[in-house]
Formats: structure tokens, sequence, C-alpha cells
DNA sequence: CGCTCAATTGAGCGCTGCTCAAGCTACGGT
DNA sequence: ACCGTAGCTTGAGCAGCGCTCAATTGAGCG
């Protein structure tokens, strides 16, 4: 039975969860998929491709369909932040994968043409809503890098450097989904007043 | 002479700005330094370590002190977000240099407690000071991230797998220092909504 | 003068991503 | 039953990578 292009992406994420992206080898994977190096190179173009395709398979349940319709705006993009979030997590170095592989697939082009025509019938002008989804992706992406990056690491060179800073935050400073949902929410909150400036226009 | 530490992170960030993240090799700097390879580790631990100071030494125009005193919360943090990014775009693959090694430098650690503390001063309780910094920095890196990462071919992908989309957003949608303004503008709406539910709690 | 030690040398080790001519199946047409 | 073609694999190997280390240099000082 002939190796798929698609059970070589999967065997690659799962390497990934095991070894962590810096020892992530086209060796390795070669090995646990029982086959020579040169054949992984018939199936995928380069390392970056297969990473490429790697990331997309960790955001496909991003972009999963839900089935709802028509949900609010706001709501919505809060959703959308935390399955990026929860996608990311699931896999090692996922984040770092993300950051460097800015991949759209076609179906999520078309989701988010859907998704941009729903915030249109809102009253969100396009560009805007486009904005918006951009600001969450983006500061997403930003913060669960650093939420996955050695923790125990910055937070040892935090206390030995600055102890009264670290004093100062109380215990609210590691990254958690606490922090992450708060966040989330004052951003959220600054759509909101936005969305209301361009409702009632100077 | 010999060599001196800081000017091998100086030669490394000259050399990255040259090669790119991607081509950038311990022997292309010793190359340039006009020294064999061996010397450089005499100065540095590895090149993780050596990449880690050339991303402080990016980052160092972001926290220069500007001599004001106790400026507006707001106002400070959307300055924050412009030198961040201007220091990003200053080189080239900067926001993956600051993604990859989050580094907080001790002088950067002396400023934070003291910009916290100012910010106390003007009613915000330190943990969601904390955060709104944070909700910055993470954006922005993640917002940079893409602006730097070949928008050429991203922007290629787009128009051909779906054109309407791209029409739908109008000539709004590459990254661009207005589209940046206008979603840190948003951001620190968020804040100030929020620093209101604080000023009047329920 | 001779000592010391910061700084450099140059060879080389083990590993990496990747290439390619050659060979191996498995299948469809005659 | 045969063979050609196309899909897929093999296995050797290339050039380049980060990094190590014993040996060597050379400037500054007692």
């Amino acid at each position: 039975m002939p190796l798929r292009r698609e059970q070589v992406v999967e065997a690659a994420l799962e390497l990934l969860d095991e070894v962590g992206l810096d020892a992530f080898t086209t060796r390795a994977l070669t090995e646990r998929l029982g086959v020579q190096r040169g054949a992984l190179y018939w199936h995928v173009k380069s390392k970056q491709e297969l990473l490429g395709a790697v990331t997309e398979l960790l955001l496909r349940p991003v972009f999963a369909d839900t089935g709802e319709e028509e949900p609010n705006v706001f709501d919505n993009l809060v959703e959308f932040a935390h399955r990026m979030r929860d996608a990311m997590l699931a896999h090692r170095d996922g984040a770092r994968l993300v950051a460097a592989h800015v991949t759209v697939s076609a179906s999520g082009l078309k989701l988010m043409q859907r998704v941009l025509a729903d915030y249109a019938r809102q009253g969100i002008p396009l560009p805007v809503a486009a904005r918006w989804g951009d600001i969450i992706a983006s500061y997403v992406t930003g913060y669960v890098l650093q939420e996955q990056t050695a923790p125990a690491e910055i937070a040892f060179d935090l206390s030995e450097a600055s102890p009264e800073l670290l004093e100062m935050l109380g215990d609210h400073h590691p990254p958690s989904a606490e922090t992450f949902a708060a966040s989330v929410a004052t951003i959220i909150l600054g759509m909101r007043a936005e969305a209301a400036t361009l409702a009632s226009p100077a």
C-alpha cells in the first residue's frame, strides 16, 4: 500500500507533538513512516511546505462549521478567539507554527467570506469587519506565542531580576485562560464602542 | 584589537538586515567579522543566545526613556504600540526575531516597573495595567509578524483563490500604517471602556 | 625578561535538508 | 498472457549547518 500525502502530514503532526518543532527532522519523520528519506520528497516539495500543511491541519478545527446562522458579531469574534487559542494549545509549538506559516486554506476563505457577509448584514462595514477579525487573529497569535514559550524559564528570570515587580503584579501575571478571556473581553469592548460611533456618526 | 561582544551583536544585526533570518549563519557572520568560526563561541554561548542579544538590541529603542513624566495611560500605550512596531519594521525579520526570543532586559524591567507605578497613580490597578500592556505587546507582535511575512506571496494566493473576497474588502486589506493605527485605536477604546467600569463599579 | 590569561585558530564531528538515477510494483490496453 | 507506462520507493551521497576543542597567539604586568 503506497503512502498518501495526508498520512505524511498527519504523521508529521504526531511527531511534532512528541519531539517539538526544534527536534522535528525529516529523518525522524521518515523513520516513523517506515520509509526511506527520499520518499518524503515525492509527496512534499520541502520541509517548509510540509510544515505549512501541518499548520493548516492544526488550524482546521478553528474553521469547522458550527451550523449556527447569523450569530452576533461580537459573540462570533469571541468564539473565534477561543477556538484559535485552543487549536494552537492543542499541539506542541502550535503558535510558533502558525506564526511562521500564516496559511489561509481555500475552505477557510469561503467561510470568511460568508462570515463577513453576515457581519455586513448586521451593519458592520466590510473593511471594519475584516480589521476586527485581524485584530483577534493577531492578538491571539501573539498571546499564545508567549504562553507556549517555556513559561518556567521566563518566570524564573523575572523573579531573579525584579522580585518587586513580581510582587506588584500579584499572582495574576502568568498567562492563563482567565487572563486571556479578560483581555479578549477588553478588546471586544473596544469594538462595541467603535460600532456605536459607526451607528451614530458625528 | 580584540573583538568585543557588543561588536559581534551589532554585526549580527547588520548581517540579518542583509540576508534575512533564514540565511543567517554563523559562517557568514564570522566571515563578515574577519575571524575564524571558533572565535564566535568565545563571546557567545550559542546561536540562540546570540539572536536573543540581537533581539534585545533591536528592541532597545522601544524602551528608550522619553523624559516625559506621568503621561496619560492611554496615550502612553498608543505610543508603546507604535514604537514597538517601528522597532520591528526597522530590521528584516524583526517580528520573527521578537516572536522567537521574548527577551526582557533588566533596563526594560526597571522602566516597566516605573510605568506601572505611574498607571497605579492614575487609578489603574496593577494587574489590569499589566494585562493592558500585554494586550498591546501581543497584538503588535502578531500584527507585524504577518505584515513582515512576504506580503506579495499571500496577496497573490488570495487574488487567485478568492477574487470576490478581495473585492469585498476594498483596498483596505493590505497591512499598512493606517490599518495598524486604526486597530490600536479600537483596542484602546476597549481599555477606556473598561476603565470606566472600574471607576464606577456595579 | 618571563608569566598569565584573554582571545583566536583551524581542523573536524555529527547532523541537517535535499537530490537523483535506478528500480520496484501495480494496473490498463491489446 | 504480455508489456508499457505511471506512481512510488530506494539508497547513496552532496553541501552546508551549529558547535567543540586542543593548540597557539599576543598584549599587559610584575
